[in-house]
DNA sequence: ATATTTTTGCAACATTGTTGCATTTTATGG
DNA sequence: CCATAAAATGCAACAATGTTGCAAAAATAT
């Protein structure tokens, strides 16, 4: 059972095209990245696309301070069909390596947090600094 | 000895005004917040002005899951004159209420995060949920 | 194979942010 | 206070990023 079957997305050739761009990279990449690497195709559709990836929890986007914003495969995230991707829960923290600039997914437990009076329902964490290949 | 003189940033009409939109507001504001506040000023000062003011460490850059995009004071923050925003740290959370929308910066003893392998330099961590007000 | 639904591509547009340059404003130093 | 230097402002033009409506093409279902 392929990943669009499991997921409910369609397969066709132009997201078969884009999903392999995220398997040969190790980690996340920017919209960017894949518009270089699929070629002179539609840029609308590939928006659309990574919309569709991202509506269906394929995919999570990753925000970093300083503007980075990235894309990653979701391996391990825990996520209905339906949950925005705003909303996605994680298990893992994000990454900045200052060195080879790369943005990883740490498989890591969520430290917890208890904000007096306020009321949690997700944690995303950004670190920053030099990533174990680097080092 | 007022803000701008502490931060050797010059002291005119429309940095007081952007300034005062800042004040104004409790929590963090957006740009779109600022350009609606002051009227019908240039797009490309304001913007100058906030890059002017994240340099000097007035105020800090905040992005949350979702592409949310909010600028708010720095009060409590540690950081030098020449460090650059993405790279200011932080003693405090920002909070993104469900309810009300509000980003907020809650002060708080960030948790002690360690990655096996990887040399952290600073950390941010964004929660989600309701916050004090709204709850 | 045909009908239905989804995806794609095009055109046009919207938002957000940047750069160069001339002008104005602010601060500085006699 | 006036002249000068330095910095901030405003304009025009541009660049990057992302969106919407609609017709054509492709994928799925009957």
């Amino acid at each position: 059972m392929g990943i669009f079957e499991k997921k409910d997305i369609r397969k066709t050739a132009f997201r078969q095209k884009v999903l392999d761009v995220f398997y040969q990279n190790e980690n996340s990449i920017t919209i960017g990245q894949i518009e270089t690497a699929i070629g002179k195709h539609d840029r609308i559709t590939l928006y659309r696309t990574i919309k569709t990836f991202l509506d269906a929890g394929l995919i999570h986007e990753i925000v970093m301070p300083g503007d980075v914003k990235k894309l990653a495969l979701c391996n391990d995230c825990e996520h209905g069909p339906n949950e925005h991707a705003a909303h996605h829960q994680h298990n893992h923290i994000h990454f900045h390596c200052a060195q080879c600039q790369e943005v990883i997914c740490v498989d890591n437990e969520l430290p917890n947090i208890d904000l007096e009076g306020y009321q949690i329902d997700s944690i995303e964490i950004q670190a920053r600094g030099v990533c174990a290949s680097c080092l």
